[in-house]
RNA sequence: GGGGAGAUACCAAAGUGGCCAACUGGGGCAGACUGUAACUCUGCUGGCGUACGCCUUCGUAGGUUCGAAUCCUGCUCUCCCCA
């Protein structure tokens, strides 16, 4: 995987770059699409590659691990040839799951111990394994297995998971350099910097990935409970030590808002399941502001669902017609928020990287802010 | 024509003397959702009020009682069975 910084923004941290790998080249800054079983639920990738205009989607190390299981994956010559999906991929470690299925894991040094969500069967994660499975998906980018450390925990909590999270990278490291890519392209292991919303922690973990010399580094562990104002902070103390000729992953994140304030601080690449999940709730992003389109508002307004957006769905489908989908519960209902969210999004960091190449990126993103939190 | 059952809020359906403005489900209205245990979850849903509260409700008209959705009587309507 190879990183090119085009440009940055004058008089900003706002960057433009390409992210070539062995499945094709990303325009960044990008956002990715998730598709966590292999899938970006409800959508066609006819949709996700031509409509939405996706450079690269994410999956996930644990749920592809218990469902359908390495076994078929590597019978399928890998998530590309399983999921028909020919552009990059990345997968997540699993390191989320370690802090959403908190109930249900237990944490030690030596891994994460899970009781499976599906059958509540008991699975190890060690990094030496994850690192083993990720060869098997056969992801372009994985990711280093990390405690994604929550946003209300304490220093000394903190600081305790993001050393863990260090020694982790290490294994992840040797395991990485021990094994090699299963199926004739080559993959890029990024590790993971935590330490909450602690400056000195952050800064920490941040010098401590660069010994690694990796292809790219994400900054993990925010929009996790912490405050917006946190997070920004933290992305600047990070994004500050991070060299500036790889690329920078903000995991997880976010509203489109939060999307643009990365982007202003130096961020690559996103990835988040709000356009879907929220779209499947019956929640529009757009331009002009945010539509939950179970407001009854939207009943009797014939218009098209968004007079600006890029998407097929936008302007053949009126605003009273999803809305009617949506609250009777029709899976069509759901398909279209969800491919003009993904859209949506696509079309805002492409957007963005026009206006950094163009210098304009400060004065848009300021208007761009203002109206992308209105309720509509 | 004979016998039986029943009428509760938008719908369905509990409740059969005070703990009832009335369980529950649906529907409706609103909110949440950030490396997906999520087509999920939460709140509200007679009127007025921010609220303690006040007012009007359980087919309808009367009655019994300190007190009635609940007991009694008349009326209206619905459903089922037999002819």
């Amino acid at each position: 995987m190879q990183f090119e910084l085009k440009h940055t923004a004058v008089g900003t941290k706002a960057r433009a770059g390409f992210i070539t790998t062995d499945h094709g080249t990303v325009e960044t800054p990008i956002f990715m699409p998730v598709g966590t079983a292999g899938s970006v639920k409800g959508i066609h990738k006819r949709d996700l590659k031509d409509d939405i205009k996706a450079q690269i989607i994410l999956g996930n190390t644990y749920h592809l691990y218990l469902r359908p299981g390495l076994s078929i994956i590597e019978q399928a010559g890998g998530l590309h040839k399983f999921n028909g999906w020919d552009g990059p991929i990345l997968t997540d470690s699993g390191g989320y799951q370690v802090f959403s299925l908190g109930d249900i894991r237990k944490l030690s040094e030596e891994g994460a111990k899970f009781q499976s969500h599906i059958d509540g069967s008991a699975h190890l994660f060690t990094p030496e394994k994850v690192m083993d499975i990720q060869r098997v998906i056969g992801a372009d980018i994985i990711m280093a297995f990390d405690e994604c450390t929550p946003g209300d925990a304490e220093y000394d909590y903190a600081r305790k998971s993001m050393e863990m999270t260090q020694r982790w990278l290490d294994r992840c490291i040797n395991q990485f350099e021990k094994t090699s890519p299963m199926y004739g392209y080559s993959q890029s292991l990024f590790p993971i910097v935590q330490g909450a919303v602690y400056p000195d922690l952050r800064e920490t973990a941040a010098r401590n990935v660069l010994q690694y010399n990796s292809d790219g580094y994400a900054i993990g562990g925010l929009s996790v409970g912490e405050s917006e104002k946190d997070m920004y902070a933290m992305i600047e103390v990070v994004n500050e030590i991070l060299p500036e000729d790889k690329p920078r992953y903000l995991m997880g994140v976010g509203t489109p808002v939060n999307i643009l304030e990365g982007i202003e601080r130096g961020i690559d690449m996103f990835d988040c399941v709000m356009p879907t999940r929220n779209g499947r709730n019956g929640m529009l992003f757009t331009q002009k502001g945010i539509m939950n389109m179970r407001n009854k508002k939207w009943a009797d307004d014939f218009s098209l669902v968004d007079i600006d957006g890029t998407s097929f769905v936008d302007h053949h489908y009126s605003r009273a017609f999803l809305r009617h989908l949506v609250i009777s519960g029709e899976m069509l209902g759901a398909q279209i928020a969800s491919q003009h969210n993904l859209a949506f999004y696509l079309w805002l960091v492409g957007e963005a990287r026009k206006q950094i190449l163009a210098n304009t990126f400060t004065s848009w993103k300021e208007e761009m802010v203002q109206q992308l939190s209105v309720r509509l």
